[in-house]
DNA sequence: CGCTATTCCTCCGTATACTGTCAATTCCCG
DNA sequence: CGGGAATTGACAGTATACGGAGGAATAGCG
């Protein structure tokens, strides 16, 4: 197999990690770092499990918080699931382009796009409802269900934190 | 202040957010939702720590490696960070073109290219030392000692299985 | 009512990130 | 030694990200 090759299959520990640098200022020990590889993990166990529905997981964020939130625009939308402003357009155009939702013009305000979710896309997100389950608890599997809990809360604070610190 | 408005600075709970969906389904609260945040902060983070010193978490994460691995090539040095291989090409390219690290051609295998840091690599890894660790440290601020180490553990459990799954 | 401030979307530029592909090489086994 | 397998770096294509600029439109205040 000389194409399907991801990261880790190339000596992820191996001789070379503990080669150099003496033990402290260890890159591969920060947070940062954590952080980085627990998102890339994320992403590819995400894709795994939803491999047949041909979503990517901030598409499926998205589109449900379109389904949930009918009528809202995109920068509100946007603020719901913590997207970039600018990231949330393109996203939004391919969610549209595969006719998941539906995209209108406000006539009370035409600066504004109306959001809404399509029967296609909320078929969609029946569809691939067990898979996304499947995926965020393969996520934490190495945890049991204590540490999840724990986990989880501190993430949430770190969020929060971040949230409230953020505020103008 | 029309232009310079970040993510959180949208209503990030506000109204919208329980106006629909009854509580468990919560995409909000799902781990794939939380590590997305995480990282999204994490780099913020470093983004506002390193501002003076124009390099990103990932291509200071490339450089400290090639610091300490010099001699390796592209692949190997994308190995013991994590990156794609496709990645780190282009991430090199910008280390080079910033003069912070040079690549010359391996006379003993053609195909490879060796890594080396200069000397202005160097000096900037040091100069921005502090201003990394500070931003190692504020993004678990939140946390307690005790919380830190178990956080760090749980994603380096994580990670681990990860690595081991994916092993060939 | 008019003018300024704000809001919303779009576009540009840059940086990650991963898949798939390809050419040049090198390796290795028969 | 010869040829298929494997490796390396590069590139194309797609998707996320984020700052910043800009135009269209609305809101709000005097």
């Amino acid at each position: 197999m000389p194409s399907e090759m991801a990261i880790g299959d190339m000596l992820p520990k191996e001789a070379v990690r503990d080669a150099a640098h003496g033990g402290m200022g260890d890159v591969y020990s920060k947070p940062g770092h954590l952080i980085r590889r627990l998102q890339q993990i994320a992403v590819a166990i995400f894709a795994q499990e939803c491999a047949d529905h041909d979503i990517t997981p901030v598409q499926y964020a998205a589109l449900v918080a379109v389904r949930d939130n009918p009528g809202l625009d995109a920068t509100r939308i946007a603020a719901l699931v913590a997207f970039d402003r600018s990231t949330i357009g393109n996203v939004l155009e391919r969610l549209e382009s595969k006719a998941l939702i539906e995209r209108r013009a406000n006539p009370d305000d035409r600066r504004v796009k109306i959001l809404k979710i399509s029967r296609r896309g909320a078929r969609l997100l029946e569809a691939c409802e067990p898979a996304v389950q499947l995926a965020q608890d393969r996520m934490l599997d190495p945890l049991d269900a204590y540490e999840r809990k724990a986990f989880t809360t501190f993430m949430r604070r770190i969020i929060a934190q971040q949230d409230q610190t953020r505020q103008t």
